[in-house]
DNA sequence: GCTCAAACGTTAAACGTTTTACCTTTTAGC
DNA sequence: GCTAAAAGGTAAAACGTTTAACGTTTGAGC
């Protein structure tokens, strides 16, 4: 009886009665090198069939140096948007013979460079960053790149490498969350924001602020609440800064959040301080996760396409990595849309004469 | 110059003047065999170090037939509940050296073949598996256990294996969540459960009726909706699922959910009927996912310690691996755990002499 | 009948480890 | 001073692929 360790080349060849080289050009459809007659080749692979043969991933990766598993880094797997983000990434790379190695730096952005060196260690054919801040001085992609290793990220862009991204325009998702507002009539609209760091931050507050500007109102620091530590996302984030946000006086009639996980923490404290949603306080999100539609009220919100983005991230890395990635495809901007449920009423009845 | 290729054994036997086996054997701490004179193991190790030699994982798991990946097959990524276990399983894996390719049926719970055979054909060291039916006639399973892979099941055990297993009493669970809607005041107490397939459902349902029994209630299939697709968890399902069961007459005044997204779906839903939560119905979940607590209400539920229940199967696999796992802690049921929030409120006070 | 390509293969050397089976020196015991 | 064993190492084979560099046939063209 043959022992159970699993079927190699060498048993179909001598099944077949071929050389091992055949046999690998057979199953490798080289057929275009050196030419195979079709009657070895069914006959090669009609015994493979019939063993069950499985190529040895290792011994495979070994010889050509390439390996078909990519690493993908994620900041808070917990968070939806990126376990959205992670199962389209699967879809897609599955379906290409590819596998992701997802790691989530659980919310400590600190720890990308330790996880950039894992996946090194393994050896995968490329990485994908999605969330995290890449603060790390661009050393660890200066890395990257030198050693050829492709990356891809999501959600962001960074000036300092022409590094391929897909991302939403924030700018603008955050230019229609903040109209919305307004064209409710809404006029004293505060903003939750992420931490510094990270980019979507920055890039959402400027969509705020152009928003403002474009329907000549005042953009006021005393309505802006932020993150401090160095978190992505996270219901408690925004149930804090909310709160503190509401504590001042003369507290805003609407907010627009980070992003959606934060709108739930912004509902949870502003119910909590006794404020009614729509009726006191209208809560517009970001990104139109999953459960958004289910939230109470469902919530009003800028929804990003995050499986597509997962997608074609996801695509453009295996491009790369197989090296047939078009310079003109290298990064997309996703158009955002916003999508209104009922947690935004009509603003406050104001007294006229308010500015 | 240094052809940008890794470093290898031999570039630092050659460095340090000794032959690759010598190398392998520190690297390795193979000193037990074979004694290595302290001068040369730092010798050896310092040149390592210096050259930044990362061991090579195709070549060694060509050689010794083991590899440090491992699969996990969740039901569902999105779910909260699946991310917060694939997450914990992530860290307690990559702390042991170990890495988890994580891939999501997406719901489809016919996917586990196919899941299993990209596993396999990655060579997988072991497979996790949370959530899914497993009804695949065993084959599967059986061909796993027959090629010596081991396998550990997060929140089910099966009859025909045994399988080693870490999960929490759900029966027990949902007596606890039953009891404490009974002893709110409550009679009438929905049961909205996930589908026959799931072996929680069974387990959760066989929980609610051991309370109504133990305090002399009536169970009553008219209070029980069912979702009838093979889906884990979804928001929609408990929605529809309770939509069904408000819409007959004399409604439940409590509902109990198959977990927590279900109970979001459930609370959308009876906010949609016209009914206040929980003045007009009390709603109870399971899991206590992270963002429970910020829901409108916040939920009530039973609290499975799900990053335990991750990090606790990942080390039984990977001592499964190692062949260390002692039979004695080759299954773990863990104590679930009522948390009041405020989704529940007392019963409504009944008309005496209703039964 | 000879030659030259094409058609159809094969041999053998890698890839970077681990591991079995050896081979030298020391050292200890007497 | 001899022997045996321990200490400290090495050479080479193997793991399952891929691939560069070579053979053979076969058939067509003259």
């Amino acid at each position: 009886m043959r022992k159970s360790t699993s079927i190699t080349l060498q048993d179909i060849a001598e099944r077949a009665h071929v050389s091992v080289t055949t046999v690998s050009r057979v199953i490798n459809d080289r057929a275009l090198e050196i030419r195979i007659s079709s009657k070895t080749r069914d006959r090669v692979l009609t015994v493979a069939k019939e063993m069950g043969y499985k190529p040895n991933p290792f011994a495979r990766s070994l010889r050509t140096k390439k390996s078909r598993i990519f690493g993908v880094v994620v900041a808070e797997m917990k968070d939806p948007y990126f376990a959205t983000i992670s199962s389209a990434i699967e879809q897609a790379s599955i379906s290409r013979g590819y596998y992701p190695l997802v790691s989530s730096l659980e919310n400590n952005l600190e720890e990308e460079k330790a996880c950039v060196e894992v996946h090194r260690a393994n050896r995968v054919a490329g990485i994908l960053f999605a969330g995290g801040a890449l603060r790390v001085d661009g050393g660890i992609l200066h890395q990257l790149v030198e050693d050829n290793i492709p990356v891809v990220f999501i959600g962001k862009n960074v000036e300092a490498f022409p590094i391929p991204y897909v991302t939403v325009d924030n700018v603008k998702g955050a230019f229609l969350a903040t109209e919305h507002l307004i064209k409710l009539g809404h006029r004293r609209i505060g903003l939750i924001m992420g931490p510094e760091e990270i980019v979507e931050s920055g890039q959402r507050r400027e969509g705020y602020k152009r928003a403002l500007e474009e329907y000549g109102l005042p953009y006021d620091e005393r309505w802006i609440e932020q993150e401090v530590q160095l978190i992505t996302s996270d219901p408690a984030s925004g149930y804090s800064a909310t709160m503190r946000l509401l504590e001042r006086d003369r507290p805003p009639t609407a907010l627009f959040t980070f992003d959606d996980w934060y709108a739930l923490g912004a509902i949870r404290a502003a119910v909590e301080k006794g404020f009614t949603i729509p009726q006191d306080l209208a809560v517009l999100g970001f990104d139109n996760i999953v459960e958004a539609a289910y939230y109470n009220p469902p919530l009003t919100t800028v929804e990003q396409p995050i499986s597509e983005m997962g997608r074609i991230a996801a695509d453009m890395l295996i491009d790369a990595i197989e090296g047939t990635l078009e310079e003109e495809r290298s990064s997309v901007v996703l158009e955002p849309k916003l999508i209104v449920r009922e947690s935004c009423g009509a603003g406050s009845p104001m007294k006229e004469g308010e500015e």
